[in-house]
DNA sequence: AAACAGGCCTAAA
DNA sequence: TTTAGGCCTGTT
């Protein structure tokens, strides 16, 4: 499906993934499915990204379409962790192509051209919940600053662990503020339900606002195995993810079609936020019915909510 | 300064 | 069953 170097690049030891169709890093980081990547580099065509993924901290870059670059990563690494999560191991250009002919429309067949470089990542499921529970009625400088100080009361300094020695955003000295800055808390890993559930005041120092008592409940439910994140997975139904996850407070169809198809892996679901709304009332007419794109839905909205996002951001 | 932001809950028809 | 109104907070 795709091919492996391992060489220097960029004046370090990486594994080079070539042969990825038209794969694209900045696409895939940027177009609202993920929250939790940093970029560390932009020079030219070429970017670099930071991701904690579980309890690896990711160093990714991009220099040419259908190539990635994982540095500091070894086979195991990119069986176990680099492949899941960056779907290298499903072929989007196959799937942009399936969906193109699903749907006649010309404007929609410029946003597959614009957007084909998007994959959906697999990211995991209590992440992905949580932080859409924190997206809801909010934007997104406020939502990533929301994560990332999350991530520094509750989780664990990933940078210490990798290659890294410090995190290489932090202004304070490899020591994290604890000022909302915004920037520390970018290496560390996401808080643990059960962390959250033992001490939910911390919860406050981010200000969720009145998210609060929906990650409180989340939580809860997933701590105790009442939400139980695998099971809904391995069930691989989407309207089985919706179902089981509107039972949280909190959630409703937009969280929950997100968690579904970003940290789920249910490729027909199919988000509708304030964006896609806009594209269905401008582009089709007030209306569009998910199934005219058949199993892959979800990678067609995504394609919509990217170009028409792009459209108005330029 | 008032409106708005990648929704959802609750109370009322 | 569908429809307003309100919600934390931060930014413009």
């Amino acid at each position: 499906m795709y091919n492996k170097v391992k060489k220097i690049s960029h004046g370090r030891e990486a594994l080079v993934i070539t042969e990825l169709g038209a794969y694209s890093l900045s696409d895939t980081l940027e177009c609202g499915q993920a929250f939790s990547y940093t970029q560390t580099v932009s020079d030219g065509a070429y970017k670099e990204y930071i991701i904690p993924i579980g309890d690896v901290l990711l160093t990714v870059g991009q220099e040419r379409l259908g190539e990635l670059i994982f540095y500091g990563a070894d086979d195991e690494m990119l069986d176990n962790v680099i492949a899941p999560y960056f779907s290298l191991n499903t072929d989007y250009g196959k799937i942009a192509d399936t969906v193109a002919g699903s749907y006649g429309k010309p404007w929609f067949k410029e946003a597959v051209e614009h957007a084909k470089g998007i994959a959906i990542l697999k990211q995991d499921p209590w992440e992905t919940l949580f932080s859409f529970i924190v997206s809801q009625n909010n934007n997104i400088p406020r939502i990533r600053k929301i994560l990332r100080r999350l991530c520094l009361e509750y989780g664990e300094n990933l940078a210490e662990k990798s290659s890294l020695e410090a995190c290489p955003l932090s202004k304070h000295g490899g020591t994290p503020c604890r000022e909302n800055c915004g920037e520390c808390g970018v290496c560390y890993s996401f808080p643990k339900a059960k962390d959250v559930c033992e001490c939910p005041e911390k919860l406050l120092l981010a200000n969720p606002g009145f998210r609060y008592r929906y990650l409180c409940d989340a939580a809860a439910r997933v701590n105790s195995g009442e939400t139980d994140l695998s099971a809904i997975e391995a069930a691989h139904s989407y309207a089985y993810s919706l179902e089981e996850l509107k039972k949280i407070t909190g959630v409703g169809d937009k969280v929950a079609s997100c968690v579904a198809l970003f940290g789920l892996g249910n490729l027909d679901a199919f988000p509708i936020d304030v964006w896609m709304k806009r594209a269905i009332d401008t582009y089709f007419d007030g209306s569009l019915d998910p199934a005219v794109f058949g199993e892959y839905a979800g990678v067609a909205q995504q394609y919509i909510f990217h170009y028409i996002r792009n459209l108005e951001n330029k």
